[in-house]
DNA sequence: TATCGTATCACAC
DNA sequence: CTAACGGTGTGATACGATA
């Protein structure tokens, strides 16, 4: 019989992982970098944000911030590169280009990972066809993969974790198809923490009911669950036994809300350097907010002095402006987030971060036009942005800029470790060596 | 009383 | 040289305000 007739069907899912992705990614384009442990560090050399696993063996922690590895850093001569997101993201272009041959069913779920729908493929054959997933993937953009196969979205995410911590695996497991002992086994030495959505305060908080173990999570009374936690921890405890409750979301619903932010390399006191930081940050927010064809109606401006600064006085504050009318257009948001700025601004303080936030979204193709603005001039905007963007695709970001977004930019952030932009930038491609 | 808006929390990557 | 601690996004829940 054909089960998949039935709507609770089994389903088959995998979750294709990059290992150590942004480490992976500099590798693979210096290998030179393969015989050092690495990291790769957040914006403005913060923070540690991936790990080699030499890294990781050493004890060096995830988030963990830079200046404070140090010691092991000159210990094990630790290599720490600067975040280089254009060749992360095109990296991960690549990737994903290359699986979606693998199924018609692809959920892109973050810059490294995707869920492939595997159901109805041959049983015995997946695991040769995660084996073949990770050769292409390797061979052709030299990023080692895991793959993780079971019948949920929190199975096929287990399965990967296990994928990648057992070597026997060899980069595939497939939980369907270990006995129910192995698969026991191995859930009950997973620590309860590893699946996917319990983080450290849920993980706490089920110890403290005795749930330890992934098999403990797995067993326990979903009712009880959903009692005790949230709809969130019983829909978990269903997917553990195999019942969907998450879909595959191969559509990207448009973001319901948009934000950029960054923390200054610098502390900055006067307002200029506020004002042109906000310019640019909303520059931004408002070309992500074009592209997905949304009109924002509410923006939102916070700025604040360092947390971690514990000596020098704090301040920190925020704005909520609802627009007139929903817009897209760059120079209306800059204008109403440096009204703002002057709101919020209080003399002598370091300011340490500023960010911009953009939400209540309409699709531009929904909006009504303003009733207070011409016709005319609402498609002059229209086409004014479009010019900006287009320009800017074609010759290269800031290409055309408001001129409120800076030139000097005392406050920009610090990246004294960058990679060059191997694939997207010609002029940093390195010549090639004779060897 | 039902719903709304908003702040807060938790989580992922 | 010294100081130096990310950014973006989602969903659930709690709770007072509001229609």
């Amino acid at each position: 019989m054909d089960v998949s007739y039935f709507s609770n069907a089994q389903r088959t899912i995998a979750l294709i992982d990059v290992n150590n992705f942004y480490v992976s990614c500099e590798r693979s384009f210096d290998p030179a970098l393969k015989s050092h442990p690495v990291v790769v560090l957040s914006n403005n050399d913060g923070c540690i944000i991936s790990r080699s696993n030499e890294a990781k063996a050493l004890g060096i922690k995830m988030g963990e911030p830079w200046f404070k590895c140090q010691e092991l850093v000159k210990k094990h001569k630790i290599k720490g590169l600067s975040s280089n997101y254009a060749l992360y993201a095109d990296m991960s272009n690549r990737v994903m280009t290359i699986l979606s041959d693998f199924s018609p069913n692809q959920e892109i779920y973050s810059i490294d990972e995707c869920f492939l729908d595997l159901t109805g493929f041959e049983r015995k054959n997946i695991l040769e066809y995660g084996q073949q997933m990770r050769n292409r993937i390797l061979k052709w953009t030299g990023l080692p993969v895991c793959v993780g196969v079971g019948s949920t979205k929190t199975l096929a995410k287990l399965a990967n974790h296990i994928a990648k911590k057992n070597t026997q695996f060899n980069g595939v497991c497939h939980l369907n198809q270990l006995r129910e002992g192995e698969l026991n086994r191995l859930f009950s030495e997973l620590d309860v923490g590893e699946v996917w959505g319990v983080g450290r305060k849920l993980a706490i908080k089920l110890k403290a009911l005795d749930i330890y173990t992934v098999l403990d999570l797995k067993q326990a009374n979903s009712e009880y669950m959903r009692q005790q936690f949230s709809v969130v921890m019983e829909k978990i405890v269903h997917e553990l036994n195999g019942t969907v409750c998450i879909e595959l979301e191969e559509i990207v619903p448009p973001r319901k809300q948009i934000l950029s932010s960054r923390s200054f390399g610098h502390s900055v006191r006067d307002f200029n350097s506020l004002a042109e930081s906000i310019s640019l940050y909303m520059s931004r927010a408002a070309e992500k907010l074009r592209s997905q064809q949304s009109l924002a109606n509410i923006v939102q401006v916070y700025i604040r002095t360092s947390p971690f600064k514990l000596d020098e006085a704090q301040y920190g504050n925020g704005m909520t402006i609802p627009l007139p009318a929903p817009t897209d257009d760059t120079r209306q948001l800059v204008k109403v987030a440096l009204w703002a700025l002057k709101r919020l601004y209080k003399p002598n303080f370091n300011y340490a971060k500023a960010g911009v936030c953009l939400s209540d979204m309409i699709p531009r193709a929904s909006a009504q036009f303003d009733l207070f603005a011409s016709e005319q001039s609402n498609s002059r905007s229209t086409r004014l942005m479009s010019a900006m963007d287009c320009i800017n695709a074609k010759m290269g970001r800031e290409s055309i800029k408001l001129a409120s977004e800076g030139f000097a930019r005392p406050w920009k952030m610090k990246q004294g470790n960058k990679s060059p932009n191997y694939t997207t930038r010609w002029d940093q491609i390195p010549i090639a060596s004779k060897n």
